[in-house]
Order: C-alpha cells, then structure tokens, then sequence
DNA sequence: AATGAATGAGTCTTCATTCAT
DNA sequence: TATGAATGAAGACTCATTCAT
C-alpha cells in the first residue's frame, strides 16, 4: 500500500473495456488464488491477461483497487446466491436446507480461493466482507427460526454463526474428496443437517 | 527467491544463544500472525525480538528457516497434547470429549495462528502438516471407534475429519466471542457433542 | 545465491531501450575492468550509465545476466576479428602474420580486461570461452599448416594453443609500455615472428 | 578493506601458532585459489582450518592482513627459487635455462594460484609485487646478457619482460596439459629456448 | 588464548507505480 | 488509449569485524 489514494476501479465505457476488465479480474483472480496477495505481481496480472502493466492500471489505479475489484464481484455473486436461498427456503427439509447451503459455498469456490487470501493483506477487506457476513449469517439465522419458532434470535445468532464457520470448510473438503475419493462433503451435507435438525428440537 | 539451500536452524551452543532464539521465534510468531509470512519482514522480526539482523540470521539463515523453526515448536506442542488427548479419552462422555478437544484447540491459539499464515507460502510446511494432521484426525477416529464399535474404518475417518475442520474454527470462534460477547465457542462445543453423539447412534 | 535462473538478457523493444543498453554494457565493462566482477556493484554501473538500478535490472535481470551480456559482446567482436585474420593470413610473411595477430588483441583490449575477470567468477563463462578459444586457435593452427605442410595436425595445435597464450600477455605488455616507455609490444612481435618463423622450418 | 589500519599480521610465539599460522594460511591461500578473493569468506577460511573466527582474527586481524601474509608467503618462496636460478645459471645450455624458468614457475604453483587473484582486489599487492617481478626480472636480464655481451642493457630488459610474461602461462597450460594430455609444457619449453638462442644471436 | 554470538553497513533484487511516446 | 521503459524505496541476505565469556 505505497500510497493510499487511489482505491477506486475506474468503469469502462466500451465493450472492449468490459472485456479487458473481466479479463485482468480472472487473471488477477487466478494468480492471488494460487499465490498469495503479496506474491502476485501487477506485471503477471496484466502478462495473463494480455495487456501491459500499463493498460492494468487504466482499470486498476493500485493494486489494492483490484484486489477491491475481485472482492465486489465475489460479494455480488455471493449476494445473489444468499437471495436465491432466501427465496428457496421455505418448505425444505433439514437435509434440504443443509444440501442448499453447501451446494451454494460449492459453486462460489472459484472466486473465493482468491478472495480469502485477501482478508489477511487489504485493510478494509474485512470490513467489506461484514455485511456479506451478516446477509449469510442473517439469513440462516431466519431459516432457523422459521424452522424452530421457540429459538430465541441471540440462539439463532450464534448457530447460524457456527452454521456458516462450518460452511466455509467445505472447499477444503472439496479438495481433500477431490484427492482421497472419501466422500467429505457427503458428511459435511449430514453434520449440517444433524446440527439443523438438533436446532429444530430445542 | 534466492534460496532454496538454507533451511535448516542453527543449534545454538551457548546459553545466551538459547535465549535469543526463543525471542526470535516469538516475535516471529506474533509478527507473522498479525501481519502474514509475506507481509512480515525480517527486519521487524529482529528488532521486535531485540536483536539486530545479523542475529537473526546467525540462528535462522532465512526468512523459510525461521518458518520451519516456528512450525516445528507449534508441531511439537500440538503433538503432545494429541496424546494428552489419547491418554483421558477413555472414559469420558460425549460432551466431555467435545470440550476436551475445543480446549485443546484454544491451548493452541497463540502458536497457530502464525503458523496457519504459512501454510500457503512455505513449500513444504503442507508436507510437514499432514504427519501432524493425521495424528488428531487418527485420534479422532480410534476415539469415535470406542464409542461405537459399529463404525467403519472410514466411517471413522471421514468424521474424524469433519470434526478436525470443525476444531479449527475454534480459534475464529474465540476471537469472534470476545469482540460480540456471543458464546461461540460454547456453540461449537455443543455442535461437536452432538455430532460425536450422532456417530454413537449409527 | 538467491538466483540461478534469471540469466537472459531482455532485448529492448524501442530505441531508447537500445541506448540503454549499450550505455549500461559499457559502464558495466568498465567497472568490472577496474575493480573485478565482485566488486563492482550494480549500483554503481547504474550510476555510471546514468541510469537508475530498476532501469539496470529491466534489462539485466542479474548480475549474472550482466556479465554474460558483456562477454557475448566481446564474443561477437573477437569472433569477427578471428575471421577477418582467417581472411588476409594466404600470402602474409611471418613478421605480418605476427603483426596482424598482435594487432588484433590489442584492438580487443577494451572488452577483454572486463572479461577476463569474469572467468573466474561466473559459472558458464569458461564454458562459453570455449568455442572462442577453439576458433582462434584453429584459425592459428591453419595457418602454420599453410606455412609448414609438414606439421601435423598435433604440432600445429600445440603450437597455435602456445601463441595464443603469448598474444594474452600483448594487453598487459601494452601497459607497461604506456607506463614504461619501453618497446614491449614490439618484442611480443618480435618474438612471434621469431617463434612462428622456427615453426616453417620443423 | 572496511577499516585500514589493521594490515600486519601478528607474530605468533609458539610452536602451536606457528601451525596455526600455518594452517589458516594454507587454507586461505585453498579457498582464494578456488572462489577468488572477494567470494572466500573469513569464518569458511576459519572453518576449514580448523579454527573459530575469533583465532583467525588473533594472528590476522584483518582480511587484507590474512592477503598479504599470503603474498608474503609467497613472494619468500620466489625469492629463493630465483637465488637459485641466479647460481645455477652460468654454465647452461639455452634449453636448460629455459627448461630451469620453467620447472622454477611449475613448483610455485600451488602457492601463485591464490596470489594472482589477490593482485585485483588488494591495494598494495601491486607494489609489492614489484621487488619480486623486477627481481625476476633482472635475474633472466642478467642471464641474457651473460650469453651474449652485445646486448643493451634495454634489450635485455625488454626481452626478459617478456620471457617472465610468458613464464606467467606456464600454470595455464600445465592445467590444460593434464586435461588434453598434449605437451604444452614441453612447448613452452621449446618457445622459450629458441627465443633465448635468438637473443643469443642479435 | 579460544570461542562463537552480536553487529550493521552494504549488496543484490523486486515490484508498485509513474510517465514519455 | 496503449505500451513498455524508468524509478527508487524496501526487503532478504552476507560478511568483515568486534566483544563478552
């Protein structure tokens, strides 16, 4: 963070910019996910994306401003797939919501190895990442109080808290299943569903 | 990267010597968890520890080294009390298991969380975790198979797996319970008492 | 040793870079010349070309890369020059041909003395010498052949080999002659002659 | 040369010094003929002697010191080869002379290796080398002369310049006979015998 | 005297960022 | 706008030298 001006991503106008955009977004993407924040550079960005460093810097002012980049676009995506469970929510079983949830951390996993790396290195990443917290957090805590009239929503809270911590193993798992051939989401999906079913009978 | 030779530790031959070192691996560890592998620079490593650089680099003669050093005292600690763990397992409860395990998992906190941090930038720190991993996750699984003589091999293992993934949220947990007052880790507690107790029934 | 890849030289794409370049060959030649391969420091050739270090570096991606760069430059040069004896050697007398390679090293002079230091330091110079040597030499050896069809392929090479090492002294005798004022170069001539002369009439 | 005051080596007392002395200079004059003078390192010539870096800084407070009892070393060595040549010489066929100078450069070997490369890096060496050159020097100067009256003393200066210069690539090709099995010893021999006997004719 | 820990200036090298073309 | 050369602060690491034990 050599000087901590220019933050903003600057919007393309033309449909060659929206290209170029989406293309140093998934090099930038690709490279931090497999080495770090620090260790990717501008220069390799803008080289896998095709363009000069120079180019990079049209659309990106600094590099925290990509990295700023990455974490939108990840929040939009995780945005809409949290209302799209919201919206499937009611009328699933326990095993349902269980397998809705992990298929849905499944399908962000691409843009998450990236975005994960992040927290640690961007001051104010964490704090972008809040309100996407919350919005998860938010919404499991509603289905389980739908499910569980009784809880009480500091109850709900914290469950849904260690809901989503549990949630965020999954691409771990995946990875290992990948390796091994032990079936980790499987149990991933039934640990959920046993600790959401335990919720419904407090 | 200039190296790739240097990786071993010194031994240090003289009392003073001794010292050092563990100042060095503390501030090591406490730079390293607040600010990253990368982001920590040799530099602030020795000055936090009260040495000068050369010092550090007579113990650790570079930067990969002084993870390694840092990686095996957090190895060395865990392992035992794995097998702290394996001596009181028998006999305990459910519940109790659950609480023995997340207190190990906190007992850990201080060393892991540098450690964590280099997991993605040490080649070689993943190969020195799995011994580590697969003596919890081995533990896990003989405990669960004393409690239900019924469980499968893999059975056993797959959970003891999950229930390793879960643990290692503890520590977010913790962090997460003292800035909201929520009882996180209490959750956790609860989640694993009742998943141990859900593989009891199987 | 934190290297051992970046070796190649970056061709520049534009004008300026090319200026570039030769402006930081140049200073490095010199510096090297004066104060050895290890004394000189990068720094400092970037001074000397009036460049800055990152400049240096875009272009020499190593210290390495540097003195290969110098030495493939003289390489190029002495190699044309081998070539041009080859050219003219038919129908010289023996004081010309002596001449003619005594000429030749002393016009080589400036890239030489930054060369010669590097054989010692660098890994692959010596290597890259070689094919160098063996040209020069050969082109010696086919030469006294041409003067002496008696000679067989051995003695000439021994032979070409023995002056090819006398004309490695001609720099150092050139010196001492600017210092001393004594006719050294001319009795380099001289003794070439006198010895090339005994080699006709084996 | 960070500090310059401390050049002379201490003189040590006893017999256990002595071989100290010994030895650290044997190892330092190994270690400088193979890596130069700037890449052999005080505590690796302390290390392969045997000996800490604390001993070594007690009989060579400096490294520069450590260079000059190196050169000091060897310009005794030198010395006496060229009393001997002086005593012997009158009496000698003109190959013997040349056969004489040459065995005299392939016994200071070991001991020339290390010294040539001290010549770059050491203010000082130069002029000391001096004596010792112009003592050589005049030895072969004196020895022309004694074989042919007519020569000037100039000439003869000039001429036993140049035959030390070629007597300086005796090392050279001693190293390249052992690896092709060619004569090139035998050849600087030759070389030198028929460039005395022309000397002898003028 | 001997040992080895301590020091810190100086080296190579990287990389975010700027700017001329 | 696009390109790639230029910049220099900062970081890992080395090593001659000093000093306490």
């Amino acid at each position: 963070m050599r000087n901590a001006h220019k933050i903003e991503a600057k919007e393309p106008k033309r449909a060659r910019g929206k290209q170029r955009v989406a293309d140093l977004l998934d090099a930038g993407a690709a490279l931090i996910a497999a080495k770090g924040y620090e260790a990717a550079t501008m220069t390799e960005v803008a080289q896998r994306a095709g363009a000069s460093i120079g180019s990079l810097y049209q659309f990106f002012p600094s590099k925290e401003a990509l990295a700023l980049g990455l974490f939108d676009r990840y929040a939009q995506q995780a945005a809409a797939m949290v209302d799209d469970f919201v919206e499937c929510a009611p009328g699933l079983s326990t095993a349902q919501l269980a397998d809705r949830l992990v298929d849905m951390m499944l399908e962000l996993r691409a843009h998450r190895l990236a975005t994960v790396a992040l927290s640690d290195s961007i001051t104010g990443i964490a704090e972008r990442r809040h309100p996407l917290r919350n919005k998860l957090r938010g919404a499991i805590a509603h289905m389980l109080r739908s499910v569980n009239g009784q809880l009480s929503e500091q109850q709900a809270g914290v469950a849904a808290y260690m809901i989503a911590q549990v949630l965020k193993t999954v691409q771990t798992l995946a990875i290992e299943e990948a390796e091994s051939g032990l079936p980790h989401v499987a149990e991933a999906r039934r640990m959920l569903a046993v600790y959401i079913d335990h919720m419904t009978k407090l």
